[in-house]
DNA sequence: TGAATAGTGTCTATAAGACAATATCCC
DNA sequence: GGGATATTGTCTTATAGACACTATTCA
């Protein structure tokens, strides 16, 4: 790293130091600055999330993504997985950074910067974390537009009933939707709402509640045994009522375990 | 939408409104919110970005992203719009949400978060704008892995001097280059960075400038011809020394105009 | 044995890569 | 005309979709 001739000066570390000693960060005003997670499961032929019911003002009585504020000495990651882990008691799960949402109104109370995560486990590890109280659900997702077209998605009872959401979050659903969707076919995050052994025609499964749609069934097997990912168990399929299937499992390639987060955005 | 029956209580916006007025945003500290934005362009076969020369400390006479902190009036796009103008000199370009990056140590002075954008424009309109003073300068992009790999990203001068990025820029940029060669086949962007009119030599070369290889030609016009998003304009290249191309536009399809951005955080 | 799904093989349609042939401009 | 690139057409190859057929389990 050649420094640029004219930031030549006489002692810059020492000049940096006073610097910072100096510098204010109370000196305008900040906005505030949350993480929200989307926290995304396949089940019955469904996409859900989980919602939680909000007691406190504002939107109190709504039903919003698991949420925080970042704490100074906590990264995005570090804060999304702390939401996980206390809202959710879930630890260990494929979570990426969805978009980070900004508009001037969107939470009455001041100016709230989220960003926003998306989280990705399988429906009974879910279920077994989250019981279902009254204050939090896994609430079924009605995404109303086909493809990667975008836009709101509502959320309901398993039963049917709509949840009224607070602030943006039917947006923040939609953008998790449509991203879900555009990552699926090259991404490897299929795997990640399975348990780890799947057959091939319960990722297939997944597949379809994601992207809305029927897949081609030949195809869609040779794509994923070629892709090296899905490798055979040797075990199969128990409680069918027919021929019981392979049960496969996950296995990242080389170029897997990197998303677009870079490294040094992780800490 | 069906409000949960729970959520029953005696005048609800009354009291919301007397939670809001209770309110006190400094109640707990808040870190800095920035923008910085990746202003791209492609010229003789490099990538390029804008790169501004620090002042002030701290990473004082390093070269940065053109950026700055968030208003609490600016929804973030307009904060990255607004850095563009103030410090490009640019309105009326492509600019798209990149990646926020979050580490708890990425500036020295106190806890900053930037909200990272990216902006593509031709080069003869960011040379225009931007006639090489002395602090700022379009830097050429030596991206030092192949594909969407992913890594830092360093910066020279044209001559090939290398230039010293503050902060956490060169992760950002490699970020921006990742992200743009992931969407260049699917997305309408290569245009972005061409004149309105352009031929579609002009446009492989910027493709094969953005993805670091060549493209196959033959298959690479009918993709493009296919597309229905370049249209032929009946004018032909001028001065050059050989058969003059055929001029085309870039036409968007009506699923153009859309992009991850939810139009609810544009604003 | 029948129902149901798993898994295999083959044919066809489509898109990409390779390559040859012709077209059109400037010098 | 020669040099250089544009543009078109054809052939080959890889992949997805369609479909027929066999395999294996449980009831």
């Amino acid at each position: 790293m050649t420094r640029d001739s004219k930031t030549a000066r006489p002692d810059p570390d020492r000049d940096e130091l006073a610097f910072l000693a100096r510098y204010d960060a109370a000196e305008f005003p900040h906005p505030s600055l949350a993480v929200d997670v989307v926290l995304v499961t396949a089940h019955e032929g469904r996409l859900r999330a989980l919602l939680v019911r909000r007691d406190e003002h504002p939107a109190k009585g709504r039903w919003a993504l698991p949420g925080g504020f970042v704490r100074l000495d906590e990264s995005l990651e570090e804060a999304a997985a702390r939401v996980l882990r206390e809202k959710a008691g879930l630890a260990d799960v494929f979570v990426e950074q969805l978009f980070t949402f900004g508009a001037v109104d969107r939470d009455p109370r001041t100016r709230v910067i989220t960003v926003a995560y998306y989280a990705l486990v399988d429906h009974e590890r879910l279920a077994a974390a989250n019981p279902g109280s009254g204050d939090s659900l896994v609430a079924v997702l009605d995404v109303p537009w086909s493809g990667v077209a975008g836009g709101a998605v509502r959320a309901q009872r398993t039963g049917g009933e709509s949840l009224a959401l607070a602030f943006d979050h039917a947006i923040i659903l939609g953008v998790a939707v449509e991203r879900l969707r555009g990552k699926l076919d090259y991404a490897p995050i299929g795997f990640e709402l399975l348990p780890a052994h799947f057959t091939l025609r319960q990722l297939q499964h997944v597949h379809e509640t994601v992207l809305g749609h029927a897949v081609n069934k030949d195809s869609f097997r040779r794509r994923m045994l070629a892709s090296g990912r899905v490798v055979a168990t040797g075990q199969r399929e128990r409680d069918a009522s027919h021929r019981p299937a392979e049960l496969y499992r996950f296995e990242p390639n080389e170029t897997d375990g990197r998303t677009l987060t870079p490294p040094a955005a992780r800490r």
